[in-house]
RNA sequence: CGGGGCGUAGCGCAGUCUGGUAGCGCGUCUGCCUUGGGCGCAGAAGGUCGUCGGUUCAAAUCCGGCCGCCCCGACCA
């Protein structure tokens, strides 16, 4: 029963990049056996799925559909919702934004005071409460936040303030499809600004601009900035952050250079002044099919035209008063005059994204997570389980991977061939082999999910090579 | 909201035209076998045929209402 091999007291790696406990939860989360595991893979697509991130969602066991447009989120699926949250918090917080969480459900009259209850539509889902009070699941939440930071805030002393919040809205769409893409019922970040000018309201304009191409890097994904219409307000201050994907929504077109621009190895300063790199992302051309000006475009030399298809994965906005002036969200001036706060808006489709990174990244197999939102980092697959060195030998990496990071064990009963396709399926970045084959040189197999390349090393080296 | 399609076992589908004891593949369960890319053999379980009504000796099948889901378009984070 005892390994012919050693390891663990010599291994030695940096700390985790990320956090041993999964966000909300007490219980230890780094480590899991698929024999324990509610994960019901799919060998075939269901019908209803049309588009490869929504297939793929289900036939990884992501989630399965409940009603059209809303979605249950399975054990797998809920591990990169909140990944993709966290990282959304984590720069969300950096740029200077505070945390909140409001409602899912608000009252009629709130919207009867901006105007909007009768001008939403049948968008909003309306329903009466016991009393027959009119109430609605919340589509976006600007009514409100102006009246928590009405009822808050009265002196210029107080602004700016930044204040968001991710929760599940509710649009009522005549047509939902693409899956969690375009569902009905979506996890949102929106965050609201509150500034005493047109020229602080910019500044935070900023910050969410940087912010947003940070969160976006992040995942893995190639966002890029398009201004976006204004409507009546005007002005350059409002853009969609949009992922290029074959398989997108809608057609855009851009300058080649904004894809490999960097913005991760930039030191930000959020109290500095940032217009210099907005400056620099919004200088080349690019937009949306709505804004596209084909002059201008073929001004780029044709070498650097990119015509693609887009995801819509972000939205900032400024819209000065429209709120406040009618909610009479007004704080004093410096000079004891009363003023309207210039607001302004932004929002991620946090569970569009996680359909929006699979379109973005994955191959005829299955899901190719980006390391940063994988559910989790490493995937050990056990090549014959009821073989006891082998299952000795994996206990032990199993053991030492989920101390260094996050490690889902194929433990199962199964051929190899069911364990690699549903591996390959789920899409964790690395697969960690063990098969008799290997064990009697002492060596396991370590596969990268995206290049497929594969690595034999002795089981001492498994564990510091990916940490 | 206009146009189209679909609803039969957990998933993918046949059967409906031409009414007559509900089928196939995958998955699941049991046993054996096998173990580096969804293996093989044997056996088994599992279905109010979306729903309500009508026609008929007899309805998955024909007729009507309703419900649900999908696709194209218009709309949209």
């Amino acid at each position: 029963m005892a390994p012919r091999f050693a390891f663990g007291s010599r291994v030695s790696y940096s700390p985790p990049p990320r956090p041993r406990h999964a966000p909300g939860s007490s219980k230890d989360l780094t480590k899991m056996r698929m024999s324990q595991y509610f994960l019901p893979t799919l060998k075939e697509t269901p019908a209803e799925a049309q588009i490869v991130s929504h297939r793929l969602m289900l036939r990884a066991g992501l989630i399965r559909q409940t009603s059209a447009g809303i979605y249950a989120w399975l054990p797998l699926g809920l591990r990169v919702l909140r990944n993709i949250e966290r990282i959304v918090r984590e720069e969300q917080d950096a740029s200077g934004a505070q945390e909140v969480l409001m409602p899912t459900i608000q009252s009629a009259d709130l919207w009867r005071e901006s105007g909007r209850y009768d001008a939403y539509g049948p968008e909003m889902l309306r329903i009466k409460d016991r009393h027959e009070r009119e109430m609605l699941y919340g589509p976006t939440n600007e009514e409100m936040i102006t009246v928590l930071f009405r009822d808050g805030v009265k002196s210029y002393r107080d602004l700016p303030r930044n204040l968001y919040h991710i929760q599940w809205k509710f649009r009522d769409e005549v047509r939902p499809r693409f899956g969690v893409m375009r569902g009905r019922e979506f996890l949102m970040k929106d965050n609201y600004s509150f500034d005493i000018d047109k020229e602080g309201a910019r500044r935070s304009y900023n910050k969410m601009f940087v912010a947003y191409l940070r969160t976006f890097a992040r995942m893995g994904l190639k966002a890029i900035p398009m201004r976006a219409d204004t409507g009546p307000i005007g002005g350059d201050l409002s853009h969609e952050f949009i992922v290029l994907a074959d398989t997108g929504e809608s057609a855009v077109f851009c300058h080649r250079g904004l894809v490999d621009k960097d913005i991760l190895s930039r030191e930000i300063d959020y109290d500095s002044d940032l217009q210099p790199i907005v400056n620099e992302w919004t200088s080349l051309y690019a937009a949306t099919d709505e804004m596209h000006d084909k002059a201008a475009f073929e001004k780029i030399p044709e070498g650097d035209r990119l015509a693609a298809r887009g995801i819509e994965v972000g939205h900032i906005f400024y819209f000065g008063t429209k709120y406040s002036a009618p909610m009479n969200a007004i704080v004093t001036g410096p000079n004891g005059d009363s003023v309207n706060v210039e607001m302004g808006s932004y929002g991620i489709g946090v569970s569009r994204l996680v359909g929006g990174i699979i379109e973005a990244s994955h191959d005829e197999a299955g899901i190719v997570w980006p390391e940063t939102v994988a559910p989790f980092k490493v995937a050990l697959l056990n090549l014959k389980p009821d073989d006891a060195t082998v299952s000795a030998a994996c206990q032990k990496l199993y053991d030492a991977l989920g101390a260094s990071g996050q490690v889902l064990y194929d433990d199962r009963d199964l051929r190899p061939g069911a364990k690699f396709a549903d591996m390959d399926l789920i899409g964790i970045p690395w697969q960690v082999i063990v098969g008799p084959k290997g064990l009697v040189a002492g060596k396991a197999e370590v596969k990268n999910r995206k290049t497929g390349q594969r690595e034999e090393l002795a089981f001492d080296d498994v564990v510091p090579r990916l940490a």
